[in-house]
DNA sequence: TTACTATATGTCATATATGACATAGTTTCA
DNA sequence: TGAAACTATGTCATATATGACATATAGTAA
């Protein structure tokens, strides 16, 4: 449960693979950060190409404009629930989701 | 932020489409409903596959066999995070979870 | 400059998820 | 039978996520 040792460093730039050591990341853990950080590009390249704006899309997702920042900025404290519910919301198509997923999970050694 | 509409009906072997109407729940979130208990029922494989009872895969994930057990039965206290960081413990591969994505989210008419 | 729109960031009260525990039910094997 | 291993379910204290708000920053146009 010491999930939060996330970075927002991640989000910001950074290869997951180089903070990855740093943090102690195990490769599980490393793995879902980077499949959700590709989901939030996801959530934003559907939100630019619908032309919408963060308090556009806020309101189709009863949410706030600083929670769709915080979506699309990789922020630690946003679930994987939130990303693809507003996913599909946008329309997102199970191809589309899986593609994110692809790109999104490095390969790592079963564990 | 009315989420909570869920119901372990689904879980419990009813057709969510069936459900859907009753509770009165959007497309997207039947789906993201179905994509979770895509995502419990590869658990239950992987886990089996591999010969772990749920005690020991609760070891290897720090939790508890209790929370294995709601993983499995598609509890709506279990988060997408949990599940799909468990699948990965258990070496699921991008592909496995790209395939247990695709069976799990319906086609829904974009918004 | 000012005004306006979009996006980012910090904080907080509340909602939800989590691990842990107890306990009940189930299966398996003598 | 019965005990042992496995699984299900309910509850709770604590941890984390959420929407909302304030405010900051970036860009654009007048």
């Amino acid at each position: 449960m010491k999930k939060s040792k996330r970075a927002k460093l991640t989000a910001s730039g950074w290869a997951v693979g180089s903070v990855q050591d740093f943090l102690g990341l195990s490769d599980a853990d490393a793995a879902l950060i980077e499949l959700k950080l590709s989901l939030s590009r996801s959530l934003r390249d559907r939100r630019q190409r619908r032309g919408l704006s963060q308090v556009e899309l806020a309101k189709r997702l009863r949410s706030s404009q600083s929670r769709v920042a915080k979506m699309e900025a990789g922020d630690p404290s946003v679930s994987m629930d939130l990303l693809v519910s507003s996913l599909l919301v946008l329309g997102a198509s199970a191809d589309e989701l899986a593609k994110a997923i692809r790109s999104g999970v490095g390969r790592h050694a079963a564990a």
